[in-house]
DNA sequence: GGCTTTGGTTGCAAATTGCAACCAAGAGAA
DNA sequence: TTCTCTTGGTTGCAATTTGCAACCAAAGCC
C-alpha cells in the first residue's frame, strides 16, 4: 500500500523525515547543503544515483521548499539546485550526523572527511546540546513535554 | 535491484545514513532513544507501522549496535529495546531535526512536543554549530576537507 | 550540418513496504 | 488444569518504490 504521509503527524521529528526522509534525500540535500554541488550530473556521478530516482528527489525537494531551481543561463537548459533557508538550516542536523558517522563509523582520525572553519581553518566542535541557559544535557537530562495528553518518560 | 550499501562510503554522512536512513528507522530510534519506548507494541501503536517492518528495522537496528534486545523476564517473551551508547549518541542529530520540524512544519508556539531540561523545566535552546574554539558558525563559515583528493567549495 | 553534453523521461524488472492472517509462548483467570 | 488473552513476532501476497538501461530534446561546439 501507499506509504501513509506523515506531514500532518504531531511531531516535528515526523514531519521534518516526511521532508528528508526518503532513501537517498539526505545525501542530496549534503551535497547540495554542505559540499555546494548543484549540478544535477555532478550530484548523479558522485552519489552514484539513478537518473529518475535524482529526478525525483530534486522535484519532491523543491516542493517542499528545501532546495530552488534556477536556469544557468537565460535559456539554457543547465540548471543549478540551490538550498533555500530552510534547507540551508539542516546543516544543523547535517554536522551531528557526520560527526556521529565520523565517530562510529571511522577509526579514530581515519575519516576523509573534516569539518573546519573557512576562514581560520580550526576544527569544528563535537554539536552539544544545551538548555537555555547555557548548560550542556545529556540525554538523560532530557524531557520531551507533549502538550497534547499524550505521556513521556525520556 | 538492490540498493547498494553506503557502508563503505568514504563519506561519515553516508555511513551513517546506511545504518538509519531506511523508512521507518529513524522514526523507530527516536521512539527508544528520545521517547523510552522500549516495547514493540508500544512502539507499533504509537507509530502506526507494520509489525513486519518494525520487526526487520529493529533487527537492523540490533545489527548495527544501535539498539539491544532485552528480556524483561527471564524466560519470559516479553521484551524492551534500550539504546547501546552508539545509540544514544543520535540524540545530538535528533534534537536539531526536532527543532528543525518546529521551525519550518509548525506555526510558531504550536507545536505540541517541547524539550525541556528535566531537572528545571528549562527549554532546550537553539542548536548551534561552533569552531573549536566556541565561536559560533553559519554554514557560509564551513568548509568540508577532503583528505582524498577529492575538492570542495562549500 | 553533425556530434557532444546536460538534464531529464520512459519502460521494465527487482526490491521494499504494507496489510492481514496466522502462530507460539507465557500470563492470568477459572 | 484448561481456557483465553497478550506479546512479539512470521508468512504470504499485493502495491509501491527503486534501479538500470535505453531513449530524447535543447543547446553548445566544431
Amino acid at each position: 500500500m501507499k506509504r501513509s504521509s506523515l506531514a500532518d503527524a504531531p511531531c516535528p521529528i515526523a514531519r521534518g523525515y516526511n521532508a528528508i526522509g526518503d532513501w537517498w534525500s539526505l545525501l542530496v540535500v549534503t551535497h547540495v547543503v554542505l559540499l555546494g554541488r548543484g549540478r544535477f550530473s555532478q550530484i548523479q556521478d558522485e552519489l552514484g544515483i539513478a537518473k529518475n530516482i535524482l529526478s525525483s528527489r530534486l522535484r519532491k525537494l523543491v516542493d517542499e521548499g528545501i532546495l530552488e531551481r534556477e536556469a544557468v543561463a537565460e535559456g539554457g537548459n543547465r540548471q543549478v539546485y540551490v538550498a533555500t533557508e530552510k534547507g540551508r538550516e539542516l546543516y544543523k542536523v547535517l554536522v551531528p550526523l557526520m560527526q556521529w558517522g565520523q565517530t562510529y563509523f571511522f577509526e579514530a582520525d581515519d575519516c576523509p572527511r573534516e569539518l573546519v572553519d573557512r576562514s581560520t581553518g580550526l576544527a569544528v566542535a563535537e554539536v552539544s546540546i544545551r538548555s537555555a541557559d547555557g548548560r550542556e544535557l545529556t540525554l538523560d537530562d532530557l524531557r520531551v513535554l507533549m502538550h497534547d495528553g499524550a505521556d513521556s518518560s525520556a
